[in-house]
RNA sequence: GGCCUCAUCGUCUAACGGUUAGGACACCAGGUUUUCAUCCUGGCAAUAGGGGUUCGAUUCCCCUUGAGGUCACCA
């Protein structure tokens, strides 16, 4: 049985993102559930397009996830690992150009001086008349015998003597495309480097690479790679088409609606579980009629199959991976919460020590979607904030007091929780006894006592509120109120 | 336009050719002695349309429609 190597091949272009993150996750899924490797390999070849910080992003970015290839490129303590497994590495050592001038040798590939402009021309020909284009040999007339410096060469399709090209998708069944729609398509660059449709090829192969999970928009050029394999005699690694991901209108990612780097949700405080978690679940299912939704990653290799990655495309729900995340934090302990908190935290905790944030943190953790709310919902624990008057005059019973009335609650309140020892048993005791004493719901009283102590629209229980933030803060902070309301 | 892919609730999805078409997110309502949230209960909501095949079609086949991909010296 053959090993099982897949590999993650992205170009360093711009930053990774969902769909990237969805292509490389299925492939370390399937190398790590068979027992076999995850490669990272670098397509650097599009030198226009190059973006050197890319490379850092995508490996801090695979990085985070914990989808670290086991062979491949990688950048460990600042240093690149495996660079020859970075293509325009091994341009240099003239790998593509050997086998290019191999095929240039037995005929079945030659240089094509045809210039980009005159290239335009028949293409804007082509579409006037509505015609597909296709490049073909006779285009370049006599001139493709020579050989002429900074020319691109291309494949010559009519020299395979061949009519068509069958390829198997694992997931999507057979596939034949007529070499009829196949143009000599370009296999080196008039700048040496190779296309991607050539050097992903040789390198698939020279990788030992089993099985190609990428993404759907390779459908239609993979009739060529068929052809390629053919050509040098090489056997087919299996290929996997997956669906794409599309953003919250149906289209393609955008800004809007979601095309952002997968690290600006470490940034937002999503962990990477659950981002996992969350694509694994967009183009795949067990399938086996279970209804979990939450996987951890060791239950996705257990379950994953190809057979079960779905056809159709899935759009990418903001809300459902907040919904994961929440739970994802809802089932950490504190202590593991706590150090994943760190850097989220307002600015005023600096002011306090970590027991009393972890105090804090475990009030709020069952309304923490992603860790950057952290600031928005706990600041009342750590600064007095000034008094909202909104608060009690857009509340539907409060408003309704007056002032003389709300200033005897409060001051009532403040009598009774002046003899607690503010522990949560005793407050809860406290604020009970203020029920009866005072004869006012709960609604309108513990409404009151917490807006004067946090200042804020919404908070914790209130029990749990003032036991976290203690007796002299909780009952300053009431007298405050007291007097200004 | 040529070639290709895809099609179940708003969204992610389940359903050996036989189910009251299931679950989850979202949304709505109620409950858990205030709010927000969590949690619990309930509700709304789908097989794109038309033909076949079959005793029986979400499922198999064809057509239509719709959505998408691709037609680069980008990957």
């Amino acid at each position: 049985m053959k090993v099982v190597r897949t590999r993650f091949a992205p170009s360093p272009t711009g930053f990774l993102h969902v769909g990237g993150i969805r292509t490389a996750l299925f492939n370390y899924l399937l190398a790590n559930q068979r027992g076999g490797q995850f490669i990272l390999r670098l397509e650097d070849t599009d030198r226009q397009r190059f973006v050197p910080e890319a490379i850092e992003q995508i490996v801090d970015g695979l990085a985070w996830l914990g989808l670290k290839p086991d062979d491949g490129f990688w950048i460990s303590g600042g240093t690149p690992q495996n660079i020859d497994y970075i293509q325009s590495n091994r341009q240099k050592s003239g790998t593509y150009q050997k086998l290019a001038d191999k095929l240039v040798g037995d005929g079945l590939a030659y240089y094509s001086p045809t210039t980009t402009k005159e290239l335009e021309n028949l293409r804007l020909q082509a579409s006037k008349a509505k015609k597909p284009f296709l490049y073909r040999r006779v285009i370049d007339g006599n001139n493709s015998d020579k050989l002429l410096p900074n020319v691109p060469i291309r494949l010559n399709i009519e020299a395979l003597k061949r009519t068509n090209v069958e390829w198997q998708d694992e997931i999507r069944g057979k596939f034949a495309d007529s070499l009829t729609n196949i143009e000599d398509f370009i296999i080196i660059k008039s700048d040496g480097f190779p296309t991607y449709n050539f050097a992903n090829v040789i390198d698939d192969h020279q990788m030992n690479i089993s099985h190609i999970i990428r993404g759907e928009e390779f459908i239609s050029s993979t009739g060529k790679y068929g052809l390629l394999y053919d050509i040098f005699k090489w056997n087919r690694p299996k290929f996997i088409h997956l669906p794409v991901i599309n953003g919250s209108d149906g289209k393609k990612l955008s800004k809007r609606t979601g095309d952002t780097n997968v690290l600006e949700y470490r940034d937002k405080g999503y962990l990477p579980e659950a981002l996992l978690n969350f694509l694994a679940l967009l183009g795949w299912n067990p399938g086996d009629g279970s209804t979990q939704e939450i996987f951890s990653r060791d239950e996705l290799v257990k379950a994953f199959s190809l057979k079960a990655v779905n056809k159709s495309p899935a759009i990418f729900d903001q809300k459902r991976l907040d919904w994961i995340n929440g739970q994802y934090i809802r089932q950490l302990t504190i202590d593991k919460l706590f150090v994943l908190s760190q850097s989220f935290w307002p600015k005023q905790s600096k002011h306090f020590d970590d027991s009393y944030k972890k105090a804090v943190l475990a009030l709020v953790q069952e309304r923490l979607k992603f860790l950057a709310e952290l600031p928005q919902l706990t600041n009342f624990f750590f600064e007095d904030l000034p008094i909202d008057h909104k608060l009690i005059t857009n509340h539907k019973q409060l408003s309704k007091l007056s002032k003389d009335e709300l200033k005897s609650f409060l001051r009532s309140a403040k009598q009774i929780l002046l003899k607690s020892d503010f522990s949560v048993t005793d407050l809860t005791n406290k604020l009970n006894e203020l029920l009866k004493i005072t004869g006012q719901k709960p609604v309108v009283l513990f409404s009151l006592i917490r807006i004067a102590s946090t200042q804020a629209s919404a908070s914790p229980q209130l029990a749990d509120t003032l036991a976290v933030l203690g007796k002299e803060r909780s009952l300053k902070r009431i007298e405050s109120t007291v007097n200004e309301v």
